[in-house]
RNA sequence: GCGGGUGUGGCGGAAUUGGUAGACGCGCCGGACUCAAAAUCCGGUUCUGGCGACAGAGUGUCGGUUCGAGCCCGACCACCCGCACCA
């Protein structure tokens, strides 16, 4: 046996990538006829450098991409950038340079990190969001938004950012303060832009059941999201005038069946009627302060007692005319949902139950639970929501809830107050209109000019794109763009006087809605144009994590829906297969002092993990997801020349999951490196004796247990893959080297085996060549076969090898295995059975004893009974 | 609080969906090769008892259905994730 050098992974992966590229084996044409497959791993944003969680998702896709290929399918998979965003203005801040210089830096420096993993994409559709050929056509696209309603300019809520001058997302609130400055965050009311996501709430929802091949996990997240609930809007007659001069209060309630328990109303702290009065009341106003300082944490909603204010009013019950119920301003009630306002029923809402309480207002139970005594049920500290008939309700008494809310929904619909129905059924959704305006500088202008005479604009289609200006400074907070002495100055498309343009710039989230449909004709002069979209979309597969099961996935929904509507999109929904893969873990390490050590300075000496250099002892953590804060960080890159990219890939795809975490070990990559060195060694070693002997199926049974080892190994693998259990498809791969190892030695040089060795090997190397391609090119080359195994089919599965004539079925005697007994696959159930009460073990263990009754599973078990 | 998920050797995990629990990998133990080490190769590795054939126990806990349960049903425990004053 020979005995070769190691296999250089660097050398051979570089030279590979090359051959790929000058072939061009992985541009994709539109116009070609086999079938498409789309397969979309979530695109990166440009920070600097790729991660071990990159690693991970673009290996799985890259699987996918090639397995599909030489399934024949006409495969689309492509790489761009979500290139906008903070990150690259806070650079500026820190290191004086251009947003635009540090991302396509960034980016040129990740792509040549991506193209070291071999991976197979079509780099000639490669895009960033930044680029303005890419945010021309999105300003295009909202612009048609706008002239098709889907765009509105409203006054609502924010965060503001007092340090930084900016709007800051829900997610970049941490604990009440900025995540950047520390500043504790202001709710302000300014007017912003928004999409009309709101239009397809009940769309957006009814769809979910639809997307079949997504995690149940994400469709539940979004629909939880959306928040559909049915309840009634009731207006409540108040026994005065209210301070706006108002003659009713409007509530919205999902428990109409309550009503007879009502014991006071509540409007939001900032609900018209509560800002009206506390004009003329300044302890209410002070209240009113109380309540908007109130944190929306967790901790902050979880410890705050309910408090309220008494406002003077009365309502009148719609149903007691004599009954009349307090209102108060409540630190509990949301503007933002329903109508500001509610009811309190606290027998039967925990809220109203502690409100109640603390403000002695009664508790009438009106909802018996089944079977309880209605003289003995009482509320003590626990408001009752399960189900039940409704008593203490004058006609609704004996009822159920159900039947309960319609009976009031349609007496208070048919009676009328002030000229209009007293209540109208109401379907409300927790979704909001999403917010895109951000007032920040590296983003996508919005395409608006404001208008002292003309009002707001649309910027005219032949002046796109809005560029956003080269010179500016960021040595002061805010919005660089307001900054800007010149830019925002502009002739009012209309009048021609003298107006603003608009300085904010739209959320990176609208840059990564419609990107995979950008893909599909990337260089169009046209957002998109429609046949490609048509043709390539849904996506057939796309991948990424779970933490944009809401927010990402949810705004693409929608903006495909928004395309359909102004015309550049024919479908509604983006993504037909959706799977969230899960992180990458590490183990962290701590130094005496308490202080985040990175792996690669901690070593094992005598089975403890020390300091690298001073030796000095190191305390192992827990494994959590790989972050820079804790350093347990991997560099892919490092990984990637030592080991080689191959190894990276199968170490990802090998062991854990795909969609569950995975933890990133240094043994486990050893483990990983050391099957491509002996893939690679056996087909070395292999290949002088076979290059020149014709593929064929050998004789004798040593050839027969190779082919069915080869036939099984490829229908397994490509099971698993299809079914995207790479761990499954990995364990697949060694079993099948296992198997073929024994023979390698003399097989090579035995006319018998040889010829079916050669086409074992060439199996070998197509299953593993999406996982490891550049290994399978390697071998592939040094087996002498034509062309480029990039481009070669998945091989042919002969199924008739994948049984065997002959099984072998476990014996159970009263559930318990005893014994086994091999028998032809077709035998008959009485042939076994017979069979198998002859056996020796099997007398010993019935001892004299006669079978109750023998089960006989054909091609599984037998199980006498005694 | 509401919703969802997970629980199998020392570790990551398999188990054709009710039919031989622990495939495959990591780790570990032993052996071969070597002056030695690395690399490689061979063998072993759920636990307990036994030299052994073998026997007993075993998939978070308790119970149930079944000839047969990791898988189905009921009750519970632990951990993880998402949402959360949504009326």
């Amino acid at each position: 046996m020979t005995t070769p050098e190691r296999y250089n992974a660097r050398d051979v992966e570089m030279r590979w990538q090359r051959e790929w590229e000058t072939h061009g084996v992985f541009r994709t044409r539109n116009e070609d006829p086999r079938q498409k497959y789309y397969v979309l791993e979530m695109f990166p944003y440009p920070s600097g450098r790729i991660h071990m969680g990159h690693v991970r998702n673009y290996a799985m896709g890259d699987v996918i991409a090639r397995y599909k290929r030489a399934k024949g399918f006409n495969v689309l998979h492509p790489m761009g950038w979500d290139a906008f965003g903070m990150p690259a203005e806070n650079a500026a801040m820190q290191n004086k340079v251009h947003p635009r210089d540090w991302t396509y830096s960034n980016i040129a420096h990740m792509r040549g990190q991506l193209k070291q993993m071999g991976l197979s994409i079509d780099w000639d559709r490669e895009i960033a969001t930044c680029d303005v050929s890419y945010y021309q056509q999105q300003q295009r696209l909202f612009l048609d938004f706008y002239k098709a309603g889907l765009v509105a300019r409203k006054t609502a809520k924010v965060n503001w950012d007092p340090v930084d001058q900016t709007v800051l997302a829900n997610e970049q609130v941490i604990e009440g303060r900025g995540w950047r400055s520390g500043a504790l965050v202001e709710q302000r009311e300014l007017t912003q832009w928004f999409f009309r996501i709101t239009d397809y709430s009940q769309e957006l929802l009814e769809a979910l059941d639809g997307l079949e091949r997504w995690p149940e996990k994400v469709r539940l997240m979004q629909k939880n999201w959306i928040g559909r609930s049915e309840g009634l809007r009731v207006r409540f007659e108040l026994t005065g005038r209210g301070p706006d001069g108002s003659s009713d209060l409007e509530v919205f309630t999902t428990r109409p069946d309550t009503l007879f328990g009502a014991s006071f109303l509540a409007v939001a702290a900032d609900h018209p009627l509560a800002i009206a009065a506390g004009e003329r009341d300044s302890a209410l106003r002070d209240f009113q302060a109380e309540c908007r300082k109130l944190g929306t944490s967790a901790l902050a909603i979880e410890t705050a007692d309910k408090k309220g204010y008494d406002t003077g009013l009365r309502a009148r019950h719609p149903f007691q005319p004599d009954v009349t119920l307090p209102v108060f301003v409540a630190n509990f009630i949301l503007m933002e949902y329903g109508t500001g306002a509610i009811f309190g029923c606290p027998a039967h809402d925990q809220r109203d139950l502690d409100f109640a309480r603390a403000y002695g207002l009664p508790v009438t139970p009106v909802v018996l639970p089944p079977d309880a005594d209605p003289a003995v049920f009482t509320i003590a500290d626990e408001a009752y929501t399960g189900p039940g008939t409704i008593y203490h309700s004058s006609f609704l008494d004996g009822l159920s809830i159900e039947d309960a809310k319609d009976v009031v929904a349609t007496r208070l619909e048919k009676r009328a107050l002030d000229g209009a129905p007293q209540a109208e059924r109401q379907v409300n959704y927790r979704l909001r209109d999403w917010g895109i305006s951000r007032q920040r500088y590296w983003g996508c202008p919005i395409p608006m000019v404001h208008c002292e005479a003309c009002g707001t604009v649309p910027v005219p289609e032949r002046f796109l794109p809005v560029e956003l200006p080269a010179d500016v400074s960021f040595d002061r907070p805010g919005n660089p763009l307001d900054h800007h002495p010149t830019w925002s100055k502009v002739d009012c498309p209309e009048c021609g006087k003298p107006a603003r343009r608009e300085t904010d710039t739209m959320d990176t989230f609208v840059d990564s809605s419609w990107y995979f449909a950008r893909f599909t004709a990337p260089h169009s002069p046209a957002p998109t144009e429609v046949e490609a979209v048509d043709h390539w979309l849904p996506v057939d597969q796309y991948i990424g994590g779970v933490e944009h099961a809401i927010l990402h996935l949810l705004y693409s929904r929608f903006f495909l829906r928004a395309m359909k509507k102004t015309g550049h999109a024919r479908l509604d929904e983006p993504f037909a297969g959706l799977f969230t893969q899960g992180m990458v873990t590490h183990e962290t390490y701590k130094d005496e002092a308490g202080a985040w050590l990175f792996p690669e300075d901690v070593v094992v000496r005598d089975g403890a993990h020390v300091h690298a250099k001073t030796g000095a002892p190191v305390t192992v953590g827990p494994v959590e997801s790989m972050s820079k804060s804790k350093k347990n960080v991997v560099d892919p890159t490092a990984i990637i020349e030592s080991f080689g990219a191959d190894t990276a890939r199968w170490f990802m795809l090998s062991d854990t999951p795909p969609e569950r975490d995975i933890q990133w070990t240094e043994a486990g990559a050893e483990g990983a490196h050391r099957f491509i060195q002996r893939v690679w060694r056996m087909v070395q070693d292999a290949a002088p004796a076979l290059k020149g002997v014709r593929e064929g199926d050998g004789s004798g049974a040593d050839a027969e247990t190779i082919r069915k080892a080869m036939h099984r190994a490829a229908a397994a693998v490509e099971n698993d893959i299809e079914s995207l259990a790479f761990n499954r498809a990995v364990a697949r791969v060694y079993e099948f080297v296992n198997a073929l190892h024994p023979y390698m030695a003399t097989g090579v040089s035995s006319s018998d085996i040889a010829p079916v060795l050669k086409k074992a090997l060439r199996y070998l190397l197509q299953i593993i060549g999406p996982m490891t391609p550049h290994l399978a090119e390697e071998g592939w080359a040094a087996l002498g076969y034509d062309g480029l195994l990039a481009r070669a089919a998945w091989p042919e599965v002969d199924r008739s090898l994948l049984v065997d004539s002959t099984v072998t079925l476990p014996i159970q005697i009263n559930g318990k295995k005893r014994a086994e007994i091999h028998v032809e696959r077709s035998a008959s159930p009485q042939e076994i059975e017979s069979a198998v009460l002859e056996m020796e073990d099997v007398r010993r263990h019935l001892d004299g004893r006669s079978p109750k009754k023998v089960i006989v599973v054909p091609q599984r078990i037998v199980n006498v009974v005694v």
